[in-house]
DNA sequence: AATGAATGAGTATTCATTCAT
DNA sequence: TATGAATGAATACTCATTCAT
């Protein structure tokens, strides 16, 4: 990832005045795009609310899907960030499973509620831009591998396919917290008690998982 | 010429004639929408590729929006009659509780590989349709409900929440079917392992509910 | 040239009704490019003077370029077939070189004076449309062929280089009667009296060829 | 923000690196109102050839037609003096008529060939500016007095209407290296049999005028 | 004077929708 | 009813021109 953000034809800014200019352009395309949708989200419009003109727009993204790609590399790239740093954190390193996994609900939970429509809008429309799927398969990749490294060292964990595991634990992390944050408003509104729910839906499902299959799950409860 | 949404003024089919017309311009309306996304797809593309003129998908669907209801609201009664169907199945009466839930994730895979991209379409792209998100709604409840009755019966399952507890198994097995059949090429391509990691995953948190939070994950296996 | 104009993407007009519709833009194309030219030429202003919707221009051309195409191939298929006709007249084969000068001049005023500006804008702005341009090559391949089999046949007439004559007296005919019908306004503003210069201009080359350069120029009238 | 077209309002360059800057955005300009035309050029385009800012251009014309204004005159005005100063040489009294011509035909491609784009840019797309036009205008209208005086005198021409004869022979002169310059590429590629062939079309018609129209043109090779 | 960021009117083009046939 | 031609509002994008620095 990095710098290489050659944002093609267009001019990079310069000067400071500019700079500015682009991040409201950035912010208000992500507000504009997140509550409308790709399409019927207007240049003009997000221009007006970024208190700019068009041709400001116009003079730093040549068109309406780099400015979408510009947005999506920008949050893959963010996002990222904050969650290798996130896991980067030494703490992590004593902690229980239980410990372990109800912190790492409680960061996904905090990362998809910076941008929750940004997120649905980059990742679930039709997605039209192969960079930013790139992008983000690429992060996914990284975070996978590392993720399932945690998995293989934790003391308490027992797996047959480390891999498979951790992309599903992933999945379902990514899942349920980004339900969590978009959709789920009575039922479980309560965030305690869901992030309990999920802490043991998974810490059953990775400690327990050695038995699994050898025996009728009965036995685990005998 | 404006936005005349007179909703339902437009004749019901009533001869053979029509109803197979109707039948056409949806067909055509799902693949249209599914591949191109509601903002991109036509009204011309579409009554071209159902073999109709513009004028007679008018004569039908009073706008393109009606017609993207129209889609939806049978995509989410035909779902539900089909997942209500295998519920019903007598066979699940006697079942263990992990055949039971393999049994549901197969059939979740299956409802899932019936129009994939039409549901991404219907329910991730900024849902248009209020109608529609009720009917999906509704439709949710009621298996829910449902849902939750199985898992108080079952003779094998511990749950403190049974409600939540539903809400998350339905979410996560909805999410995770999902992301195996619309993204997961190669980590976990072969079903059978996917169906078993799964079975595994919710098994072990349904059956192992009661002793979790009381003890600390560790006793588990000791 | 003939009927090979397959108007790529754009539907042909079927019905009697479109075709009207397209000649009525095709000669507001006309007007508007002539006069404005085409940079400053409004798709919107030639659908106005057309009396049809902006709409109904693109529903048969796919752009303002091809709109130009149209019509520039149109204007050299019918100045060539009118040039081809005014030269088949078999009047043409028992005239006096000057008669026959005298003839082609008022053909070629005639020709310029049909559409004037048009002429003008196909392939004297710096020409926008390669195919348009091939065409006019072509027509005036086969014009000069033919001009110069009449050089060759004529009796009175003598010629070192045919082509090359053939060439000239072309290139002196058309732009000419160009300037004459565009911008010779005061100084030559009769018409008998120009074509009579024309005439006597190309008819004192034509004849006196012979000559030339054996000689001094003096020695002509000696 | 409108068309404040105030003329001349602008600073005329009175220092040496004003000079150098303005010299520098008319050539520029030059070059990229020639190769892609008049609309097209932009005068972003032509501050960045030019190697200055929008603004600077903006300090000395304060519009892209004024621009195109003073390319013109200037470009009329040299073109002026150059010939002129051509037909001012004094080696041209003492010569034949043909050598007369052919010395005026070369000139003719020499002019031709200083800048032929800019030529036809000038006068032959859309002319939209009357001062250019009439500037031009006034400049042929001397040349052309300057010319038929030079008909008038020389003592092998025999001329009925010096002044019409005076306008054909400079259109001719004008068309026929134009279109030498511009378009004649194989036919007639070699340039001294062009000049052979126009000088004896000219001499041809100047030297043998007086017979013509009086008897039939056969009577000349009798 | 010079710079280049900002402006916004202007234009080509699309596409949902209507309506004459 | 079916057709497809006609409509025109809506929208992406450009570029001459201005103006703060």
């Amino acid at each position: 990832m990095g710098k290489s953000r050659a944002r093609s034809t267009r001019k990079q800014p310069s000067q400071e005045r500019s700079r500015q200019t682009v991040a409201a352009i950035l912010q208000a395309a992500t507000h504009v795009f997140s509550s409308e949708g790709y399409g019927a989200a207007t240049t003009a419009r997000i221009a007006e609310r970024a208190g700019v003109s068009v041709g400001s727009l116009y003079q730093f993204f040549s068109n309406k899907e780099e400015l979408l790609l510009a947005l999506g590399l920008k949050h893959v790239e963010e996002s990222h960030a904050w969650i290798e740093h996130a896991l980067d954190d030494e703490a992590l390193g004593g902690l229980s499973l239980e410990e372990l996994v109800r912190t790492l609900t409680w960061k996904m939970i905090e990362l998809h509620q910076r941008e929750p429509t940004l997120h649905r809008l980059l990742f679930q429309e039709v997605p039209r831009q192969q960079l930013i799927t790139e992008a983000k398969a690429a992060s996914d990749r990284a975070l996978l591998r590392r993720f399932e490294l945690m998995l293989r060292r934790h003391p308490e964990v027992r797996v047959r396919d480390p891999r498979l595991t951790a992309a599903l634990v992933g999945q379902v992390l990514e899942s349920l917290t980004h339900w969590f944050v978009l959709e789920a408003k009575e039922p479980s509104g309560e965030r305690d008690a869901f992030v309990d729910e999920v802490t043991s839906l998974l810490c059953a499902y990775l400690s327990a998982r050695a038995e699994r299959k050898s025996r009728p799950p009965r036995a685990d409860t005998a």
